[in-house]
DNA sequence: TATCCTTCCTGTTGTGACTACAGGATCAAG
DNA sequence: CTTGATCCTGTAGTCACAACAGGAAGGATA
């Protein structure tokens, strides 16, 4: 049994957040105490943990809802555990490329820049298009 | 002289993103019709396409308002052109780190996954930690 | 017991950079 | 004169939280 604090101190969610997931309904409502404060469980706990990683590995909060939700199936995890999986890899790749030839262009421009200089190349480039 | 519709497409900005803009301040007022729609010269689409150009190549709105500035600036130009640059430079150098420790760790956790199977290692190995 | 600091509570607002309406007015073409 | 496109303002929604405001309760100490 923990209160917010330890929770958040054990799964490294932010109070502020737990309660957040809380109010969105990614995780349950845990019980409270005769005063009304939050009582966690240790399984409680445990789900927070798993969100937390779930959200390290950068998948989102809808996708993390899914994935809570497999935990209680029994049919054909893997199969949807995949799917959401590749989905995202496929995103991360594409955000990849889509950085790198961000810095490419941006290494150009910086390029233009010579030192002393008042009119800047680079500006009147992203200007003149 | 152009209607909100044509510095859309000259510019490439949505309709609402135009406004938007103006409304934070991050472009000028254009002029008005007498029915109150807004009118704009061509300078003033060249600054919409500017601050596109910016943001496709990743500017925050907060540094396209300063290199927006610089443009009527005479002094140190390319000096802040090329801290702003090199600063964003940096940053989706740190994102593309990040993104690439990410498809690692996705792509060993896919590789938990087995055709075929009911319980899922991934997921175990999420909920694990 | 009185005090004091920490932790907790709910509810609201702010973030970045838009996007999407609602509900209406105006314009241009046929 | 009607129709459809375009425009107007103002508001709310998106995502995943963070940061309060304003108060109540818990635990340690004097």
């Amino acid at each position: 049994m923990a209160t917010i604090g330890e929770a958040s101190r054990r799964s490294g969610i932010n109070i502020e957040t737990i309660r957040y997931y809380e109010r969105e309904g990614v995780v349950p409502r845990p019980g409270r105490s005769a005063s009304g404060r939050r009582v966690y469980t240790d399984d409680e706990v445990a789900v927070l943990a798993f969100v937390k990683r779930c959200r390290d590995m950068g998948f989102p909060l809808a996708d993390v809802r899914v994935l809570l939700a497999l935990r209680n199936a029994t049919d054909d995890q893997c199969d949807e555990v995949r799917v959401i999986s590749q989905r995202h890899i496929a995103d991360v790749r594409n955000r990849i490329a889509a950085l790198r030839r961000l810095e490419t262009a941006l290494g150009a421009l910086v390029s233009e820049c010579r030192q002393g200089r008042t009119a800047c190349p680079a500006l009147q480039e992203l200007f003149a298009g």
